[in-house]
DNA sequence: AATTACGTCAACCGCCACCAC
DNA sequence: AGTGGTGGCGGTTGACGTAAT
C-alpha cells in the first residue's frame, strides 16, 4: 500500500517531453502543478516547469553563444551579478541555467588560468598555451570544438542543436535515434493536424500569451477530443 | 586501445516570494 | 493578519562525451 505516487526523476525520456509540451500547450505554462497531476506524468510541477523552461520552450536558441551573447553575460553580470534569470531575460533564446553554467565554466577557466599565470610565472611557455588572455572566447571556442549538441546528443533523446547554431547537424542527421527538437516540433504539428485538427489554432509557436488566460477556458467539444487523444494513457479526464 | 582528465549541461535541491483563502 | 500551496530562482551535483595521454 503506497500512500502517495512515486515520482520519477532524472533524465527525461522523449515520450514524457511529448506529453509536457502536449499539457502545456493545452493548459499554457503556470500552472505546473496542475500540468504535473493531469498529464500523469509522474513527475512534479517543478520539474515539469523546469524541463519546459530550460529545454522545451519553443522559443530557445540551443548551442554556443555568439560573442555578442557572451559579451552581454560579462556585462549584465558585472552588473547585476548572480542574477542569471534577469540576465536570462534580457538574452532572448537563452535560459537562467544555461547563462549560469557558461559562467560557470567561464569563471573556472579564467580561475584556471590566472592559476597557471601564478604558478608558471618564470615559465613561458606556459603562458604561451594558456593566455589567449580573453577566456570568454578561449572558452567558447574550446567548447565548439566538442560541440556541446553532439555530446548531448549521446545523452539525450535528441540533437539539442536544434538552430545548428556551429554545431554539426549533418551527424545528427545520421543517427536515426537522434532528434531534433525542430523534429520534435514537427512531429507535434503533425500529430495535430492528424488526429487534433479542431485544435489547430494553437499554433506550434505558442501564440498564447502568459497574461492571457483565456486558454483555461477550454472548449467542451475539445475536451472531449482530447480525452481520446491517443498518445498518452493518462488517467486524467476533462470534468 | 585503454585509461584518465576535463568540459558541458540537464536536472535536483532548498530557499524565498507571492498569492489565494 | 496568518497560513499553506505553488512557482521562481540560484546553487550544486552527477552523468556523459570528448580530448589528451
Amino acid at each position: 500500500m503506497e500512500r502517495e505516487e512515486v515520482m520519477r526523476k532524472g533524465p527525461w525520456t522523449e515520450e514524457e517531453d511529448v506529453q509536457l509540451v502536449f499539457y502545456v500547450k493545452l493548459f499554457g505554462d503556470r500552472r505546473w502543478d496542475f500540468i504535473a497531476k493531469v498529464s500523469g506524468l509522474k513527475r512534479t510541477g517543478k520539474s515539469c516547469r523546469l524541463r519546459w523552461v530550460n529545454y522545451l520552450h519553443p522559443g530557445l536558441k540551443r548551442g554556443k553563444m555568439t560573442p555578442h551573447e557572451e559579451r552581454l553575460v560579462l556585462d549584465l553580470h558585472t552588473k547585476w551579478g548572480n542574477r542569471w534569470s534577469r540576465i536570462a531575460r534580457k538574452i532572448p533564446g537563452r535560459t537562467d541555467n544555461e547563462i549560469k553554467n557558461y559562467w560557470r565554466t567561464h569563471m573556472r577557466k579564467e580561475a584556471q588560468e590566472k592559476k597557471k599565470g601564478n604558478i608558471n610565472i618564470n615559465n613561458p611557455v606556459d603562458h604561451e598555451s594558456s593566455s589567449s588572455s580573453s577566456s570568454i572566447s578561449s572558452s567558447s571556442s574550446s567548447s565548439s570544438s566538442s560541440s556541446s549538441s553532439t555530446a548531448t546528443a549521446g545523452r539525450s533523446f535528441y540533437d539539442t542543436g536544434g538552430n545548428g547554431m556551429g554545431s554539426a547537424p549533418a551527424a545528427a542527421d545520421q543517427v536515426d535515434k537522434v532528434y531534433s527538437m525542430d523534429e520534435i516540433w514537427k512531429d507535434i504539428e503533425l500529430s495535430e493536424a492528424s488526429c487534433c485538427s479542431n485544435f489547430n489554432s494553437y499554433s506550434p509557436v505558442w501564440d498564447f500569451s502568459p497574461h492571457d488566460h483565456s486558454i483555461w477556458s477550454v472548449d467542451a467539444d475539445i475536451t472531449d477530443h482530447y480525452n481520446s487523444f491517443p498518445p498518452f494513457n493518462n488517467t486524467f479526464s476533462f470534468i
